[in-house]
DNA sequence: TATTGTTATACTCTATAACTATA
DNA sequence: TATAGTTATAGAGTATAACAATA
């Protein structure tokens, strides 16, 4: 994408929503860009976080903890079968129901990839304070409905 | 996408990275639902702010201002001219160069997506009062560099 | 030779719908 | 009949690279 780190030109960057969507484009970018090297995209990373959070999710479980429909779901769990990370475990309780757990390596992956979100956030938050950052997070959370 | 309504899941909500990614991609999916009535996409209604910044821009100097690649953004302008609300026009000075305007159409069909950004901010920052808007926005624009 | 604009093509990511197995 | 999981396919959106015209 061209024009990445540049600011967005007037009116637009005056407009909250424009700012919102362009600032969230931004980090993920630099997000997708930093653990590249670790073989992992955003949706790998984001799902590695969920199962180690609850370990042992069934995959519709996964997906509705996420924003990743059912069919994208199972491409990311065979890809981080695939590459030993996580493992599904049939249960015996409903043969249907296939459990996903981290394996150590899955869980050195997320390790990895927790500290390129560190980095990337310290990039990109880098010009608020930490008081203003707080802040942040706070309004973040009432817009998401997350509180 | 499946849960965009719904907050995001712990720990992830907690992260300033993933909330403003999250939530930018909210708003820009909001956005895109609300001015696809008016045959638009969102990168259709950049560029008509744009245009509507600086009369007779070139196409290059449409992608310096935008995260648009030189490409897509001929077939934006293309879109544009189809629908009757851009035109380019031959600069006699330069005859490489071919200038960008609005017509009286495009005109008006930027300001309905003026309307449905503004109704589409109103429902995503709905839980934030003014002053809380505010200084969302003052932080947003440190964050771009807009300052 | 550099620059503007364009076209043709390929690629990435995601979503839709049909299918299998089990409850 | 409903549900969990999967697969095969198609689509939107974007980027890459080659090309034509003019400076």
């Amino acid at each position: 994408m061209p024009n990445e780190d540049k600011p967005p030109p007037e009116p637009l960057a005056s407009a909250p929503g424009f700012l919102l969507s362009w600032n969230g484009q931004r980090i993920a970018r630099k997000f997708a860009e930093a653990i590249e090297p670790l073989g992992l995209r955003p949706p790998h990373f984001g799902v590695l976080t969920l199962i180690d959070a609850s370990p042992g999710s069934a995959k519709r479980e996964l997906v509705e903890r996420s924003m990743i429909d059912a069919s994208t779901m199972v491409a990311v769990i065979d890809d981080l079968e695939e590459r030993g990370l996580a493992e599904r475990r049939p249960d015996p309780a409903d043969r249907r129901r296939r459990a996903v757990y981290l394996t150590p390596q899955g869980r050195r992956a997320l390790e990895r990839g927790r500290k390129a979100a560190i980095a990337t956030a310290k990039d990109v938050f880098g010009p608020l304070d930490e008081r203003e950052l707080a802040t942040f997070v706070r309004l973040m959370r009432k817009i998401a409905g997350a509180d």
